[in-house]
DNA sequence: GTCTATAATACGATAGAC
DNA sequence: GTCTATCGTATTATAGAC
């Protein structure tokens, strides 16, 4: 049992990081996330310093459970396609909410890119962790070579079919989209290199 | 010559325009703006009752330039494969910002989508503008039955391309995809409907 | 560690003089 | 139409009792 400053901490990370996405971060305040964490006002002040110090925290929390789920998968599935199209299944998954809220990741990237540098930088790395291991089973597929290359393309795509998802809240188009991403899989495994 | 008052209104949804791209919508104050258009403080009530209004009129002007710059391309290019590929040279063309501040549509829409839903409607004008065009290209490519769809995900790879761009600020990723996008319209415009 | 009270500031918006 | 002064609220943040 975690002792009870911990799981206070929990709770306001943890609502924090629910809100930064439904509302984002420069709209949500430090009564909204007091508020849905069932915290007391000033209480926050105790754990973190500034609202920049929780937006740290919830990427840390964030970046955590994104290595857990990679490594599951990677035990999970034996070949490199397996695993790539599990990545893929993230879209139709959580069509819901990227239709809602669009993509969590794009989204605070996005919002903290224009004028918050330092946060952007801390954002980022949800996208190097995907990165890294989308070129890991690149590479392993047999494209050493273009690994980091084929990584980027495959999130612009993720990115590109939640941009639209969200636009139009059409969730057809990114179960078409999707589809047609793990067709192009299948025909890189096969080592069909065209488009 | 217009009126002082036309030119007045004009300095600011100006000013608005620029800073919406650049800060975000809910980052940007009303000071903010006065101070970037130059008119005095109180003044900006004087045509917009409030910061919704300033959105709309930012919008409205957004798609007004959109418009033009279809027709201007329309009656540029004769041939539709000629006309997309222009849009697709809107990319390397606005590399430097699009790297630093996103797409000024996708990000508009993806602030205010979160939980502004009247305000997400608006932005989501200026992508049923290029829609409709290309849509319109596609169809006279040959492509009748499907320009809609063919719009659709011209438009969410240019999101997807322009969002990697931005998380890594790295605009040869932005030239190398580009460049790809350009022969699959090669590709399609001569026929060939694999990916 | 927990919680209340409140400071200090920035915000969107209004009233009204000119 | 233009501009100043200011209102009421919400915001981030602090001080300090318990």
């Amino acid at each position: 049992m975690p002792k009870k400053s911990e799981r206070t901490r929990s709770k306001i990370v943890e609502a924090a990081n629910h809100l930064f996405y439904r509302k984002g971060y420069n709209r949500t305040s430090f009564s909204d996330v007091v508020d849905a964490a069932g915290v007391p006002r000033g209480n926050i002040y105790y754990y973190f310093k500034t609202k920049d110090d929780i937006l740290k925290a919830t990427v840390a929390y964030r970046l955590g459970r994104i290595a857990n789920m990679l490594d599951t998968w990677s035990g999970s599935f034996r070949t490199p396609q397996e695993r790539i199209k599990r990545f893929l299944e993230i879209l139709p998954n959580s069509a819901t909410s990227l239709s809602r809220y669009g993509c969590p990741m794009g989204s605070l990237n996005m919002e903290l890119g224009k004028d918050q540098p330092e946060l952007k930088t801390e954002a980022r790395q949800m996208f190097e962790l995907f990165e890294g291991w989308l070129a890991d089973q690149f590479a392993e597929l047999g494209y050493a070579g273009r690994a980091r290359e084929l990584a980027l393309r495959t999130l612009a795509q993720g990115q590109g079919i939640t941009m639209i998802t969200h636009v139009y809240n059409d969730t057809a188009f990114l179960a078409r989209e999707t589809a047609r991403l793990e067709r192009w899989i299948d025909r890189l495994a096969a080592g069909d290199d065209s488009e």
